[in-house]
DNA sequence: GCGTGCATGTTACTAGCGGTAACCTGAGTC
DNA sequence: GACTCAGGTTACCGCTAGTAACATGCACGC
C-alpha cells in the first residue's frame, strides 16, 4: 500500500497543479497577458505562495500555461502539414489551420505571443531569443518538414531554416494584421498568402507608366 | 519682441522636449524597454514629474521615442524601395536595410517591436491592435508601393495588402531568429528571403522517396 | 500515545514600478 | 514690493512580483 501511498501524493501533486493552470488558463483568457499573479491564485481559491512553490515565478507559470496551448497548436498544424494532398493544398491547410486557431481564441493568442515582459527579469536581452517561443518552435518545426521534404540542392538546410521561419513570420503578421482589420474573409486571406508564397510577386507585371516595383 | 520671448519660450520648450527624448533614447539603447521612467528621469538629470508633464505618461513618452526611430528606418526603407534598378535588386535592397538597420542598433529595435505591455494600461486587447506600430506601419507602406507599381488584376489592393504586412512579417521573423542564432551572412539571408519570395518553395522538386511537401 | 518530518497553506512583508498631489523657487511684470 | 507662473522637488498612492516566517494537518518510527 505504500505505493500507492506515494503515488497518491505524486497524483495529488500533479493534480493539484494542472488545476492551477487550469485556473491561470481562465484567467489569462479573461484578463489577457496582463493577468497578475495575485489574481491567479484568487481564481485558484489560494494565495500566491503556493503559485510560487509550484511553478517559481511568473515565466515559470507562463511557460507551462503556454505550453499546453503551443503543444495544441503545434499537433494541428503537423496534421495540416502531414495531409495527403498536393503541396498547395496543404500549405493552405496549414495557414488556415493557424488562422483559425488565432480566431476562435485571441487571447490566448495574444498571450502566446507576448508572454514575456516581465517588470524586473534578466537584462541578457542583448542579441535576441527575444521572441515569442511559439514562433521559434513553430519556425524549427516548418523548417524540419521542408528540409525533409524538399530538394532544394546545396544549402537545403539553412535555406529550410531561414524559409520556415519566414513563412511563419509573414503567417503570423498577416494573421495579426487580419485579426484586427478584418479586411476579407480567411478564405481569401489564405489565397492571397499562398499566391505570395507560390511566387507571384515575381510573375506580376509593371503597372503602365511606371518603373515596375 | 514680445513674438520672440514667445517663440523663444516655445523653443525653450522643445529644446528640452530633444533633450529628454534624448536622454530617454541613451536609457533604453542601455536598458532595453524595461527602462523606467525613474532611470530615464535620473539620466536626464531631474525627476519623474517634469517627464510627465511633457509627455504625459510613459505610453506617450515610448511613442514620441518610437516615432523618431520608425520615421527614421523607414526613410532607409523608402529609399531602398525607390532605388533605380530591377525588381529583384530593390527586394534585396530593402531586406538587407532592414537587416543592417536590427543588427546595428539591436536595443532600439527590440524598443521599438515589444513598446507597450504596460502593468495597467487600458484592457481593450480584445481583437488586434497590439502589433507593434513599427511593423503596421512598414507594412501599409510596402502595400501602398506594391499596389502603385504592380498590375495584379481585380482585387490587388487587397491583395496588396495582405502581401505588404506578410512580406513584413516574413522579414521581421527571420531578422529576428538571425540576429539570435547568428547560422549564416546577412547576404546569405537575403537571398534566401528573396527566393522565397521568388517562388522557389513552389518550384522546388519533392524529395525521392516523400510524398513532397 | 508521542514526537518528527513534510507538504500545504497562511499572513505580512520588501522592493520597485507607473503615476500624482502638493509644495517650493526663482524670474519677469505691474 | 506684491503677483503670476513655468520649472522642479518631495512625498505619497496603489499596484506589481517575489519572499520570509509562521501555522496546520497527516503520515511515519519508537
Amino acid at each position: 500500500m505504500d505505493t500507492t501511498q506515494r503515488t497518491e501524493q505524486q497524483r495529488s501533486a500533479d493534480r493539484r497543479r494542472r488545476e492551477l493552470l487550469e485556473a491561470a488558463d481562465r484567467v489569462v483568457l479573461r484578463d489577457g497577458p496582463q493577468a497578475s499573479m495575485n489574481a491567479i491564485a484568487a481564481e485558484a481559491g489560494i494565495t500566491k505562495p503556493i503559485l510560487y512553490r509550484h511553478f517559481g515565478d511568473k515565466s515559470g507559470l507562463y511557460a507551462a500555461l503556454a505550453k499546453r496551448h503551443t503543444d495544441a497548436l503545434l499537433a494541428s498544424l503537423r496534421a495540416a502539414l502531414d495531409a495527403p494532398a498536393e503541396r498547395r493544398e496543404r500549405v493552405e491547410a496549414t495557414l488556415d489551420t493557424y488562422l483559425a486557431a488565432i480566431e476562435a481564441r485571441p487571447q490566448v493568442y495574444r498571450f502566446l505571443m507576448h508572454p514575456a515582459e516581465g517588470t524586473q527579469g534578466e537584462q541578457e536581452f542583448d542579441t535576441g531569443k527575444h521572441s515569442a517561443p511559439l514562433l521559434r518552435r513553430m519556425g524549427e518545426e516548418l523548417a524540419q518538414v521542408i528540409e525533409e521534404r524538399l530538394d532544394l540542392g546545396p544549402g537545403s538546410q539553412q535555406l529550410a531554416r531561414v524559409w520556415g521561419h519566414g513563412i511563419v513570420g509573414m503567417m503570423h503578421a498577416a494573421g495579426d494584421w487580419w485579426l484586427g482589420e478584418r479586411p476579407c474573409t480567411r478564405a481569401e486571406l489564405v489565397k492571397s498568402l499562398a499566391d505570395l508564397l507560390w511566387g507571384r510577386l515575381a510573375a506580376a507585371g509593371d503597372k503602365i507608366g511606371g518603373p515596375g516595383f
